[in-house]
DNA sequence: TACCCCTTGTGATTATTTTCACAATCTCAA
DNA sequence: TTGAGATTGTGAAAATAATCACAAGGGGTA
């Protein structure tokens, strides 16, 4: 099995490779990927090496080829709709953020229980109350559960969108949840990041 | 040296360890804090270890003293203010976002290029223009940069942080910047999770 | 004070991840 | 077709991280 970071490199291998297709580049090697991306060629080949024998010796890897597998090794040869649970700040954000579209996934509806914000938003998105959940997710043919709810309500939330269907929860509230074996959950911490700052400008300034 | 993670998972720590206190427990043991952050016992002293003797051997942890000490090592006992660059969607959100306030981050104020952007937003928050960085970093005291812009543009934004004395970059740009050795770069990306989800849905259901 | 119970702190061990280094083998040119 | 030059793919080694297991203390009680 291939370590877990694997996989979060791929997102970069995939946008560095998009670029090179946009400059009609046909075959670049890890060298050169490993300069753009930041890590050493040598973590670029182990890391393609997991899913097959991707490149050409001696010549370097075929762009367009290398995307296709990326594409499927990540899932983005199919469509996923998301469904966002919370449409607060941070939700109403991910359903109007260009990157999930560039990456072939689509929100395809926002979620709340306050009344007060149901009907159709700045976009072409609307918001519905939590208890259209499971039908709106056959309707719209939803995958994905996006948890922008405070951290109180959380658990309550994931069992919602279990019940609902939803096998697959990407959840912002910092709170670990409890779900069947069957349903996975990807954590997202945005104050880790910020926080890892804050410890290393006290380390070095105080 | 510690592990890189220790760091990350110290958020996590702090959050348990403020419930603890919010409910007047005094003492809590490593076994009993691992079931609520979902890791091991072991790991939690580990982590804690690296930064001297914290515990009380046969007691546990001191709630009100562990919290205080993790707050030091996370540099949140002196309040840093972030400067939001690039009014978009995912900057405002960050913005009204209330988890950073509730770790003693505060965003004092957004820039952006868009002249239209300038004035004041729906908080008490200002979005001033992206020139007027240096003088306003100075004005309110501001440490660490967040870059909310489009990939296209963030190393040019970046250059202008760097210039204007900021010594640590928040980037939300899916992109690799360049700086000065002494400059700090916390990269976030938000496409990483949902593509984790995607490929782990892909490999059980197709 | 003496003893028992409890939980930390930490070396040693195991597991995981990255890097190294080079054989395998492909391309291209003559 | 052959040989030179390039770059992959991959076992082996090194580095990093997590877990184990238990000695070292501290707290509470009689």
């Amino acid at each position: 099995m291939f370590p877990k970071a694997t996989i979060s490199r791929f997102p970069m291998y995939f946008r560095v490779l998009t670029e090179y297709n946009h400059q009609n580049i046909a075959l670049v090697s890890s060298e050169e990927m490993a300069r753009k991306v930041g890590v050493t060629s040598s973590q670029i080949r182990k890391d393609l090496s997991y899913f097959g024998s991707l490149g050409i010796r001696g010549a370097g890897y075929d762009v367009a080829y290398l995307l296709a597998k990326i594409k499927e090794i990540l899932g983005m040869d199919k469509k996923r709709r998301l469904a966002i649970i919370g449409a607060g700040k941070l939700g109403l954000a991910l359903a109007g953020y260009t990157g999930l579209k560039q990456h072939g996934l689509e929100v395809a509806a926002l979620f709340d229980i306050d009344q007060s914000k149901w009907g159709t938003t700045s976009g072409q998105l609307t918001v519905f109350p939590l208890t259209a959940l499971a039908s709106q997710k056959e309707e719209l043919g939803m995958e994905i559960a996006v948890l922008t709810v405070p951290g109180a309500v959380a658990q309550t939330v994931a069992n919602m969108a279990v019940q609902a269907g939803f096998k697959a929860l990407w959840n912002f509230a910092p709170v670990r949840l409890v779900v069947p074996k069957n349903v996975i959950v990807q954590y997202e911490d945005l104050v880790v990041g910020i926080l890892t700052l804050s410890h290393h400008l006290a380390r070095k300034f105080g």
